[in-house]
DNA sequence: AAATACATATACCATACAGTATATATATTT
DNA sequence: AAATATATATACTGTATGGTATATGTATTT
């Protein structure tokens, strides 16, 4: 069993995270956080640091997130172009599944913490780099298996198709149009169905 | 000759844009701007109403400045798909052109103030929407003049290659690697020479 | 050059900010 | 159940925030 602390901690990060997503690192306020967790201050000072602590925290558990759902679709059953495909399914229904993330993690924090908080700005550089090794490990995997064939090295087709998605998943964010996803994914898996696969 | 308030409302203006654009609508404080500045409150709130207006205009001069640098690849010399290469060209040294505006304004902008001042979010959609006409407009007439051939409305091509160029906006603000550019630029340049060329 | 209009600086609001010391309440152990 | 350890609430720092009233300074007009 867990202690009250314990319990306590995920609770206020799993609360606050969507808001350190939504209103960045410095609009969002101790006040803030306090009105949505339904604690005080003491509480939350109690269990982090500082403020700094807590979006880290934040921004840990919601890359967690996606993490785990980016190895959901690329550890499925099937071969690498099923397992690819999968990916691109997530990111077709990727305003659904961010909704309670507060939105893209890697794009709202990755620009706002840029100036602002050198901390969580190397911590989304981190989680791109994961990202971007987990996709490169599924296409080397087609590349050995003789599915795909590619120009470049799987890292940098990696990189290059995580560009694409992530172009789709900004200009959706700004414009509020979830049809970037949509166009961008079906681009994408006509690039995987008829120009990758062999 | 302009009067004296008019040009400090402009040295003010190209002042503060790229703070505003580095550090975000909430980000940025008022002490900041006089910093900058070397003038005091009394001198921005003489010239402008409150935050907001400055921080709109802030966005408004980048805004400008980008859509001109556009507008100088897409009205130059030439047929519709020397002046994609010129546009391409814009992007493969965005960064460079950038530096100045302090960022991208329309990524940062566009992610920052999307929960944090609509006014603003509304102005960059506005933008976007500016940007890919502009782009539409190149490929219809490429495409009337039959040098161009596109499985899409022109609209909505222009709408696909923006945004992968955003993506790679995207990716080399979040990691600060040019090479997201220099990589995505390269395969736009061969998807018009060798997918849409006729 | 004097009078007037305009622009900027100063000094000040009230409020919100991140953070803290300490008291009170709640779990956990004995 | 009592004693102890732990967790949360309260009340309070000092500072920074956006914004303003007014005084001072600077252009522009006459």
């Amino acid at each position: 069993m867990s202690t009250k602390a314990e319990r306590t901690t995920n609770y206020i990060i799993e609360t606050i995270a969507p808001i350190f997503n939504k209103y960045g690192y410095v609009g969002t306020s101790m006040s803030h956080l306090t009105d949505a967790t339904g604690l005080t201050k003491g509480a939350l000072y109690g269990n982090f640091e500082n403020k700094e602590a807590l979006a880290l925290s934040a921004f840990e558990y919601n890359s967690k997130k996606l993490l785990a759902a980016i190895d959901g679709a690329l550890n499925s059953e099937g071969n690498s172009i099923q397992k690819l495909f999968k990916l691109t399914d997530l990111y077709r229904h990727y305003n659904e599944f961010t909704y309670v993330l507060g939105g893209c993690p890697v794009l709202n924090v990755g620009v706002d913490a840029q100036e602002n908080n050198h901390l969580l700005a190397a911590a989304v550089k981190e989680t791109v780099k994961t990202i971007e090794g987990k996709i490169a490990l599924v296409i080397e995997n087609g590349v050995k298996d003789n599915e795909i064939s590619i120009p470049v090295t799987p890292l940098q087709f990696a990189k290059q198709l995580y560009t694409m998605i992530q172009g789709a998943v900004a200009m959706a964010t700004i414009t509020r149009d979830k049809k970037y996803l949509l166009n961008t994914i079906a681009y994408l898996d006509h690039l995987i169905s008829k120009e990758i696969k062999k």
